[in-house]
DNA sequence: CGATCTGTTGGACAAGCGCGCAACAGCACT
DNA sequence: AGTGCTGTTGCGCGCTTGTCCAACAGATCG
């Protein structure tokens, strides 16, 4: 039962978003091959046509999807105006519902990262990104005037890897923390670490980028 | 060539400790029935012959990892006297430069816990267990007046989870922030978290226990 | 001393893994 | 119509995995 013929790039393209599907089922440390053609219905041998190996495949799906998250996360805050409202487009990305699948996969791209090397190198650029974001953000605040921070590198990183942390126990952990509660909690920690009255930061509303 | 002859509880001991020795030189993920016999010097079926399954069996060995570290810092900060010096032993037994692959073992028991129920329950137990362990210290400073808190609970998950972010930078990415810049920056948000003067918070050395 | 109990062996087993390769098939171009 | 070109197949290689089991050996006891 022959697969549809596809040009290279269409091919690529559909492969990456197999994987994607297979892998928030049983998580990237047990995707294999076999699982990926299967759910795309063609041989295992046409994966490794595209792609060098497995680990190869797993960086490039990863890659799509987190990057993906961060080009959206970073086009939100670009429609707002002012340091304050684009720190508050930040936690709304953060904030949106369907994102539990998607941290999953940070969870297993972290643990895998010592042992995938194309994996680790892919989820350490795509994190240092988030913080860049960060950075520049509250460069800029500091600029204006409106935040207070004489190390916007370390705040950035404090204020990412507080949220990457409790993100962490409300996927791994289940009801120990909700999703509310840990963007309040960042939220105010945010405040506290930017020179903010309390209150001082709210949500913007995101657009839902489309799945496809 | 066989081994010695040991009794049942001698022997479930010594292969959970050589299912440690093999993760921290492999990692959890990789580590197998027949690494651990070799590591042992035993045969692989006598793994079986003690645990229903593998899965058991790392679940054992994170179990003694994790809450072995757990119980040493409990009885760390036991030493010290007062909530200030408490916090100091806390953040001291983090500072401890020969736990990187133990927390390679925390990315893969968080990114397996939605997948393995007996690892997952077991990582959510001792993460409470940290949290329960900082909070109860920050009641403790409240109450003598070293600290001003209104949400004990969620500073001490909010000074965990930045720990736990940013130790995870250190692990899954290598250079991008090295463990010394993650204690510091997490000690310089703790003091802000708890309404401490700059500098007050500092390291309190803490005995190494064996590795045995 | 022989019987018994049980900790231990070592290989068999099926299943699954990443990967490579010769052959096939459908499209574009002459 | 014929001829490349290339997307695609399907299988097999070598290896590793967790699990199981009949046989072995060393301690204990009547």
């Amino acid at each position: 039962m022959p697969v549809a013929r596809m040009s290279p790039s269409d091919r690529r393209d559909a492969i990456v978003q197999a994987t994607l599907t297979v892998a928030m089922r049983k998580g990237f440390g047990s995707t294999t091959v076999r699982d990926v053609a299967a759910e795309l219905g063609c041989s295992s041998g046409l994966i490794h046509h595209y792609f060098e190996s497995m680990d190869e495949v797993l960086a490039a799906a990863f890659d799509q999807s987190a990057g993906r998250d961060l080009a959206a996360t970073e086009a939100a805050m670009a429609e707002q105006s002012g340091p304050l409202a684009q720190l508050g487009a930040f936690f709304a990305s953060y904030a949106r519902g369907d994102q539990d699948w998607a941290f999953q996969l940070w969870l297993d791209a972290w643990a895998e990262a010592a042992r995938r090397p194309a994996l680790g190198s892919t989820s350490r650029r795509l994190n240092i990104g988030w913080q860049q974001l960060l950075e520049r953000t509250i460069v800029d605040g500091v600029h204006v005037g409106t935040f207070a921070c004489d190390d916007p590198r370390a705040a950035a990183w404090r204020i990412l890897s507080l949220l990457d942390g409790l993100a962490l126990q409300t996927v791994a952990h289940g009801s120990v923390i909700d999703r509310q509660t840990a963007i309040e909690w960042s939220m105010t920690a945010t405040e506290r670490e930017l020179g903010m009255q309390p209150g001082a930061l709210t949500l913007r509303a995101v657009a839902r980028p489309s799945l496809t």
